[in-house]
Order: C-alpha cells, then sequence, then structure tokens
DNA sequence: CCTGGGGATTAAAACGTTTCCACAGCGCGA
DNA sequence: TCGCGCTGTGGAAACGTTTTAATCCCCAGG
C-alpha cells in the first residue's frame, strides 16, 4: 500500500516534481545527470506512475476499447491477437468488450469505454446504428470500423468484401453442380450474415437460377451448436443438395449433426463455411471456406486508430477493403 | 469535445457538484426531487463521469485486468468469456493482456495494469516467480490464480488437478493396451505442462512399467502448428503406441501430421490431448480429451476477485482445486 | 417561543499528474 | 564588459471527481 507518488520520486533525487514528470515524458528535456538521479530514484522506491492522474491531466488515456460480436469465436480471437500485438507495441493498454451481438450489452460496454476516456474505439458493430459511435466521436473518441465498411468520409474502416465472398461461396458450391441451395446464417441483423446473402443470391442469379429459391436458414447464435439445430430445421423439410453457411462454427455444428444422421458430405450434401478457421481445415471432413485475413484486420485496424491517435494533423482516413479467398476442402470435393 | 463535468451538470440542474456525485454514488442519500432534477440534466448534457477523475479521488478503479498464455487458445479463450461475462455484469472493465508465453511480456502487461491501478488481476502465470505478483499486492492490487495453484494462503485460486488429469490420461491409454508412450508438451516452464507429465508418470508407474521410459517431445509453443512439427520428430526416431498431448492443439496438429504420413488412428497409434475444446470433438477423428470447467474457471475467479475487492472485510480466500473429467472417442478407441 | 436534532445540501480540500510560465545560469558575440 | 538567447529547472495552477466537515432548514418536543 505503498503510495509512492511522483514528489516522493522528486524528494529523492532533489529535483522538483515537475522534473521528475519531463523524464517520465519527454526525457530528451533534461539534462544526463539529473536524469540518471531521478532514474536511480524511481527504481529505488519502485515508483509507478499513476496513470488516471496522467489521463485526469493530460486529457488522454493510452488505452483502447476493443469491442466485438463474440469472443469465442476463432475468427475474433484471431482480430484480438493482431490488435493486442500492435497496442502492446506501442505501450497502449486494450480493453476487451464483448457485445455477444446485443446492442443492448455493445452500449454498455462502449458506456464503460467512454467513462474509461479511451484514446480510441475499435468495433465490430453488432447493429446498424451510427449514432452510438458517433456519440463516442462527439467526446473526442476516435472510432475504427473493424470488419465493417465505413458509415462515413471522415473515418477508418478495415473490412472485407461479404458480398464477393457470398457470391464466390456459391459460385463455388453451383461448380460442383449443386442446384438446390441453402443458406444458414446467423441473426440477420448482423451485417456480414446479410452481405454474404445478398452475394450468394448475385451468384444464382448468375447461374440463371431464382434467387428467391435460397433456402435461409437463421441461426440464433454463430455457434456451432445452433449450427446442429439449423441442420435439424434443413432435414426436416428435406436436405438441399449444398449449403453454404455464414461461419465456419455454423458450418462445423451442421457438418456434425449430418455426418451423426448418416448424411454423408460431401457425397449428399455439399458444404462450406466461412473465416477459414484453424479447425476448419482439421475437421471431420475438412471443410472447404473463405479465408480472411483476420490477424491482419486486427493489426491494421489498430495501426489505423493509433496514428489517427498519435497524429491527427497528418492521419488520412481510409477505408480498406480486403477480398476474401476461397479455400477448397473435402467438404466440396 | 463537449467537455461536459459534473459541474455544468450542477450548475443546470442547480445544485452543487458535491450533490451530483451522491445521485451517481450513493443515491438514496439525495431527495427525490432533487436526484429527478439531476438526472434530467445529466442526460439533457449527455454528461458521462470522467473514470480518471474518479479513479484518482477515490483511490480505486472499477477496472480489472486478466492476463492469459495465449488468447488464440479457446482455452483460454472461453476462461475469458466467463470473466468477462461477470465483469460486465458488475460494471467492470477488463483489460486483456497476452503474455504469449513471454515472462517479458508478462511483466510489461502487468507493468500497465499497475498504471492503470486496476482493481485486481487474474492471472494465469506463465513463469514460477511469485515475487512479480507480490508486488502488485503491494500495490495494493488484489491478485487470483485462474488455472493455477495459490502462491500463498492468503491469496485466492482456482484451478484444476493436473496431475490428476495427467494420471487419468495415460491410465487411459495404458487401458487401450499401449505400452510405448510419448507425451507432447508445452514449454516446460509451463507449471500445467510439468504437472500432467508427473500425472503421467504416476500412470505408468502403478501399472508397473518405468516412467523413464517415458518419451517427452517439447514443443515451443502450445499451438497446433508446434504439434505438426512435433509429430515429426515422433516419426523421425519410430512411433510410440501411444500419444499424450498437454493440450488439444497440440494433438490436433499431430494428428493431421499423423493422417498425412498415412498413420492410422487409432488402429496404429492412439491419440489423446487435454483441455476438450470444442473442436477436439469434430476433428477429423474425434479426439479424447480432459474436459476441464473452462468457463466455469472465468467465472468464479472474477467473483472472488471482485468479492475480495468489493467486502475485503468478510472475504474469506479460496483456493479452489477442480477435477478434469476424461472424454473418450475415437482417437482412443 | 425556544431548543435540539436530523436530513439535505454545500463548500472546500485533496487525489497525482502535466504543463505553462518564469527564472537562473551559462556561453557567446558584440 | 554587457546583453542576449538558450537550456535546464522550479513553482504553481489545473484537470474532474469524491469526501469530509460544516451549514442550513425544518420540524418536533419541551
Amino acid at each position: 500500500m505503498a503510495m509512492v507518488s511522483i514528489k516522493d520520486v522528486a524528494a529523492l533525487a532533489g529535483v522538483s516534481p515537475g522534473t521528475v514528470s519531463n523524464v517520465l515524458n519527454r526525457p530528451g528535456k533534461v539534462a544526463p545527470a539529473t536524469r540518471e538521479r531521478v532514474e536511480a530514484a524511481i527504481s529505488e522506491l519502485g515508483f509507478v506512475r499513476h496513470g488516471s492522474a496522467s489521463t485526469l491531466r493530460a486529457g488522454h488515456s493510452r488505452t483502447i476499447g476493443l469491442s466485438v460480436i463474440d469472443i469465442g469465436n476463432p475468427f475474433f480471437t484471431e482480430v484480438a491477437a493482431g490488435v493486442e500485438d500492435v497496442a502492446s507495441e506501442l505501450g497502449y493498454a486494450v480493453i476487451l468488450g464483448n457485445s455477444a451481438g446485443s446492442t443492448d450489452k455493445e452500449d454498455r460496454n462502449l458506456r464503460v469505454l467512454a467513462e474509461h476516456r479511451v484514446r480510441g474505439v475499435l468495433i465490430t458493430p453488432s447493429g446498424e446504428d451510427p449514432a452510438r459511435l458517433d456519440r463516442l466521436r462527439e467526446h473526442g473518441i476516435s472510432v475504427v470500423l473493424v470488419d465493417h465498411p465505413a458509415h462515413r468520409p471522415d473515418q477508418c474502416a478495415v473490412a472485407v468484401d461479404d458480398v464477393a465472398g457470398g457470391r464466390a461461396a456459391v459460385a463455388h458450391l453451383l461448380g460442383k453442380g449443386a442446384r438446390s441451395l441453402a443458406y444458414v446464417t446467423g441473426p440477420l441483423t448482423i451485417r456480414q450474415c446479410v452481405e454474404r446473402r445478398e452475394g450468394a443470391k448475385m451468384a444464382m442469379t448468375g447461374a440463371g437460377l431464382d434467387p428467391a429459391a435460397l433456402r435461409v436458414v437463421e441461426a440464433a447464435t454463430m455457434t456451432a451448436k445452433a449450427g446442429e439445430k439449423a441442420a435439424g430445421e434443413l432435414a426436416a423439410a428435406g436436405l438441399p443438395e449444398a449449403v453454404f453457411c455464414a461461419n465456419d462454427l455454423l458450418a462445423l455444428g451442421v457438418l456434425r449433426a449430418l455426418l451423426r444422421s448418416g448424411v454423408r458430405v460431401p457425397e449428399d450434401v455439399v458444404l462450406m463455411g466461412y473465416d477459414d478457421i484453424d479447425f476448419a481445415a482439421a475437421s471431420t471432413v475438412s471443410l472447404t471456406s473463405m479465408r480472411q485475413p483476420t490477424y491482419q484486420l486486427g493489426r491494421i485496424a489498430t495501426e489505423l486508430l493509433l496514428d489517427e491517435c498519435d497524429n491527427p494533423d497528418t492521419h488520412a482516413h481510409q477505408h480498406i477493403m480486403f477480398q476474401p479467398e476461397l479455400v477448397a476442402r473435402e467438404s466440396t470435393q
């Protein structure tokens, strides 16, 4: 409980508190001899700077917020790893928020972040209401969208083209000869799910099929468990020849349920997922999927955010859009 | 950038800043009429409390730190989900730190947490040096160990019995008739890896085998990629009849490498992992594993920590030790 | 009518830093 | 020798909140 402050350090080193602050923040401005004395005092007393006091006075913190939809999904985990790496390199702390797909929870998390006066926020928004994010900006908190296109021009965003992804996926399935298709999706409040569906329909149209014939099964969450349930619904109404899932977790669940009930993949049903998480390649029947530069998404978004924070004058807002890449495996052989 | 402070609210509501602070922190202490007026002013101005100022004055924050070894490992992800849920229920923010197995990085993270004056820290330590954690305690920061037994009596810890787990695992493999065994482990600086090995040796001794005959392959990280590499080493010196991996990621990697080189699991080699992550059941050959109450680990540890912070006088330190549970699947059929 | 007590509110100090301004000392050119 | 500018340091105010002690007001009891 030995609360040692900058004053104690100053006293021990025989300088003023202002000087200690200088060696902490602009070591160049202080004479080498003094600096050494201060540094000695710091380590002798085991001083650690009080971040809150610093934030209060300086008006900004060295903390960023990260709000994701499902921390249990390897996709977001990998994004988080990228974020954490960059943040930690630059001495920033990351406050993690898991919205679990609920905008209420997301709002609560954003509120916490606002109270903490984080420097900026990285967010994969759960809903489509830009107003909440604008409120953050009014408080001087930069926002970078992750895996989501920009809401406005004066904002950075790093996304992956989900329409193209959905289109490529379904084109691949059609190429395997499938004519009846189902799309197993998460909540259609999630943009990614909607856009992948649009892409899917475009692919059908492109192949001369009626896009309305796409059977859509909407799961409550994007988890393997929900995928198993969705497979039940699918089977109840007669299995299609191909199933496209909005992410790999759903696909893994569908796969498990199909195999358990004796349906062969890909012989009876061709199946693919999305995200290309590590486990897609390792599953019972290895899973065809759409690969996204996940870790890079996190890294780049963080670099953009921190650049916006640290160099507000030279910073140029960027809208980055990656293209996903199809990885074909056994499930669509 | 409209920095609206408690004073602005006070002015608008026609009360003093102290009263506003009271409606924020002890609404019961203020007359209903006044409270309403203040609340109206708060929402009219869009006031959000400055957490740093609050922390500075109050001497403690509503933030906890979470330091894990590998955020990419579903085991820790699930722990983190449990932590996040409890923290968010109680209005705490979580600062995430990923040590990536490096004590240096862990130290840096702990330093950041100390600067933030977090209320407490949940940590799965990378190394075995309790001194660094004691330093946190000297700063008044409570520490709860996660998936690690307590260093000292006046400390909470939530762990799983890794010796028992290792023993049960290898007993199971021996029960399948295997007589030559290998243990594919992560760095032996990680306690879990060491204890699972000890358990494994105990099982061998118990079966009348020489524990020294256990072939130990130490991988640099506990990832699937490292597992693939380890399988190479294993094969180079002649495959054993059974392989026990220190976690499922390693096991998945070993499995992939074995199958690719034409080795059949479980016919040629029986294989098992540890943690029972979701994907263990979904893999090519479904994986036998040791299940741990992962999400609960996170929840309980957080509840313990927050109880220690919020009720320091009535709080009783607890050392909780769960028993892992064997889940048999195809890989050891 | 006076006194006392209790609830509601206020005023002011304090938390630990950062930052702005002033000032001291020094070297250098005039 | 004087003055100027430059560098390094000190002093003090300020950041937004919480908290303690003090004050105010009102009402009940005597």
